[in-house]
DNA sequence: GTCTATATCGGGATAGAC
DNA sequence: GTCTATCCCGATATAGAC
C-alpha cells in the first residue's frame, strides 16, 4: 500500500526535522503527530515507540552505506579500504550524530528486539558484516583466522562509532586519527601474524576468536 | 549523618528487591517509596532519578571489588591476576546481571552525567582503573606502552561485562572461556611486543593508543 | 536536614469507537 | 487507518511537620 509508506515517510521526515531542531528528548510524540497533521494515535499505529522511529532511520542509512561499497573496494589495500569505508560511514551519519545514542541505548538491553547485538536484528547485522567481508576479501593468511575477520571488524566498527559519538573534537578529528592509526596497526598485525614463527600467536588468537563465537 | 545513610540504604535495598522480582521498568518509584514506608518525595529527596538508584549500587559494587584486590594480587602472573579479578567481579555482579543494562543504557548518552564514560563518573572510573593498575604492576616492557595498559584493560573489562550481559550460556560459561582465552592472548602479545625486533609493532601500537587518548 | 502529603505536569503508550 | 479519550508513571513543586 502506497498510503502506508507515505504516511510513515511523512512522520519520519517531521520527526527528523524536530529531532534536529530541538533534540530527541525535547521532541514529543504529540508534536511529531500534530506537525504531520495526524492524531497521536495514528503515529503510534505506524511506529511502536519514539525509539523505533530512530531505528527505522538507521535501517535506511545502512542501505545507503551499502550503495557505497563498490567505490570503497576500488582502494588497493585492506588498510585503505577500511579507512575509506569508515570515512564514508561517518559522512553519512554526521547529520544524525546527536541521534545515534538512541540506537546504542537499545543496544544495551539484551531483551530488546531492536538491539544491534540481538537475534531480532540478525539479518541487518549480517548484511553489515557482509560489507567487511568484501573489504577483507583477498587478504591472505590462515583461513581459519581470516574467517573471523569480518565479524571482528564489524565489532570494531561499532566501537569506533561509539567513540565518534563521544568525540567532541572539531569535526571529530580524534576519531579520524584513531581510525587511521588502528587501520594501520591492524594491517601490520595481520602481516606479523602471517610470519612463519608467529604460530603460537596465531593459535591463541584463533582460540580467542572461537571462544567468543 | 547516620540517618541519611540508613534511609538511602533502605531505599536501595527495597529497590533492588523489587527490581529483582519484577524487573527495572516494571517497578515504579511510588512502589519503591511505599514499600520502604516512605513518601514518594522522600525517595526523590535521596535519589535524583530511578536510574541513579542503580548507579548508586554500581558505586557500592565497585567498593566491594576493591576489597578483593589483595586476594587477587596474590596470583603470580599478570594473566592469572586478570582472570581472578574478572571472575570475582562477575561473582559480585551475578545477582544483578539483569540490572546492568541500565548502566550501559546511560553509557550511550554522552550528555548523561551518569554515563560510565562521562565526566560525572570520572572519580569512580579512575578508582576502577586503579584496580587494573595494580594488576599490571611489575610487568616489564616499554614504559610508554605499559602506561596505557590500565586504561586499556578497563575498556576491555567493560567490553567483557557487556558480553557477559548478553551471554545466555549456562552460568555464562562462554564468557569465562573468552576471559581465559583473551587473558592468555594478551599475556602472549605483551611478551611478543617485548621482543627486540617488534619495534615497528610497538611504535604503531603506541601511536594507536595515543590517538585514542 | 529529613520527611510527609498532596497536587500537578508532561509525555509515552494504549483501548476502543468510528 | 485514524481519532479521541484515557491511563500510567517519572519527575517536580509546595507547604508544612519534626
Amino acid at each position: 500500500m502506497a498510503k502506508r509508506d507515505e504516511t510513515r515517510r511523512k512522520l519520519l521526515e517531521t520527526a527528523l526535522d524536530l529531532f534536529k531542531a530541538k533534540g530527541f528528548a525535547e521532541t514529543t510524540m504529540r508534536e511529531i503527530a500534530s506537525k504531520s497533521d495526524m492524531a497521536l494515535g495514528a503515529a503510534y499505529y505506524h511506529f511502536e515507540s519514539k525509539d523505533s522511529m530512530v531505528q527505522a532511520c538507521y535501517g535506511e542509512w545502512q542501505g545507503l552505506m551499502e550503495a557505497e561499497i563498490p567505490a570503497v573496494l576500488k582502494e588497493k589495500t585492506f588498510e585503505a579500504r577500511l579507512v575509506a569505508a569508515m570515512r564514508r560511514k561517518f559522512d553519512h551519519l554526521r547529520p544524525h550524530r546527536h541521534l545515534l545514542w538512541v540506537i546504542f541505548r537499545t543496544a544495551a538491553d539484551p531483551a530488546s528486539p531492536l538491539s544491534p547485538f540481538g537475534r531480532g536484528t540478525a539479518a541487518i547485522r549480517e548484511r553489515s558484516i557482509g560489507v567487511f567481508r568484501a573489504i577483507v576479501e583477498g587478504e591472505s593468511g590462515d583461513p581459519a583466522l581470516t574467517a573471523h575477520l569480518p565479524r571482528l571488524l564489524w565489532l570494531y566498527h561499532m566501537g569506533l562509532i561509539f567513540f565518534w559519538m563521544h568525540d567532541e573534537s572539531k569535526g571529530q578529528r580524534k576519531t579520524d586519527a584513531l581510525l587511521v592509526a588502528s587501520a594501520r596497526f591492524m594491517a601490520l598485525a595481520l602481516k606479523v601474524l602471517r610470519l612463519p614463527f608467529a604460530g603460537a600467536l596465531r593459535r591463541q588468537a584463533l582460540q580467542l576468536l572461537e571462544s567468543a563465537a
